[in-house]
DNA sequence: CTTGACTCCGTAGTCGTCTACAGGGTGTAA
DNA sequence: TTACACCCTGTAGACGACTACGGAGTCAAG
């Protein structure tokens, strides 16, 4: 097999990438990545770009983007990319990151003060964490 | 079929727990609710009493408890439960929920950023967004 | 020529929490 | 009697993002 410096197997690409091989292949199959050239024997040959791209699914990734979602910005990434769809993505999933901290934040005071209450100490009766789940608590 | 004052069918308990039955028979297999007496015909009898413990573990599955932690609280709730492992059991919530919010807080940050930048007009070259996405940003 | 690492494909399994059938039996009211 | 709502079981599907596996072919080094 011949890999010059301008190709790679998806097992270099996987690890200059951290990623699995299995990743590189789903992410194929998912749209994300195109099918790459091959050889005789049938190994996918990657151009070097390659870890780039994954590179961008990584990061949008952490920033909280679906993959169904990556898929679009990797579209719109392109030169007829529209900037203006970029950004309303970029606002829906900041809206929608807000409502998980809303909802978050409403769990932790609930919890915190389920928490405060409770001595730690001695049976169950009585715990105050154990009464409050077993009452309605007005707004449910 | 007779359901006194005192049983009900699950299509009851669904409506009386504003659950699905569904939902009941899939808690029944997953530990949470005990098998309950049946009618010579088959049919699940319960006591009313079960609507609280429904309500128990929608409380607790509000909180932010998993099922499997929703089923662990209910074993501690009985008398010879453990208020100290109760405590536990929120505190390790707690911390959980609070690692969350941080991982959300600073993919907030970072995408209110990119968005600060983007004015959404134009052509996609160039956008902050998308040239974020393609660099390694440092701390990678 | 053998070994061992690598690759291929296709399929199926994992996690958690339901939800939806299909194909029956049961209960009740008009 | 007929209609209809309800109930039963067992199985499969849904979501998202992988991850694993079996069985086979390929490549480079010793």
């Amino acid at each position: 097999m011949r890999t010059d410096d301008t190709t790679m197997t998806i097992g270099r690409l996987a690890r200059a990438a951290r990623l699995g091989v299995e990743t590189i292949r789903f992410y194929e199959r998912e749209g994300l990545l195109a099918a790459p050239d091959r050889t005789a024997s049938g190994y996918r040959l990657y151009p070097p770009d390659t870890v780039e791209r994954l590179g961008f699914i990584r990061r949008a990734k952490g920033l909280g983007f679906s993959l169904a979602e990556v898929r679009e910005l990797l579209g719109l990434a392109e030169p007829r990319g529209s900037r203006a769809r970029v950004k309303e993505l970029t606002e829906h999933k900041l809206a929608e990151i807000e409502r998980r901290i809303d909802e978050l934040h409403r769990m932790r005071e609930a919890l915190a003060e389920l928490n405060r209450q409770c001595s730690g100490h001695g049976p169950v009766e009585g715990c105050p964490i154990i009464e409050a789940l077993n009452e309605e608590s007005g707004h449910e």
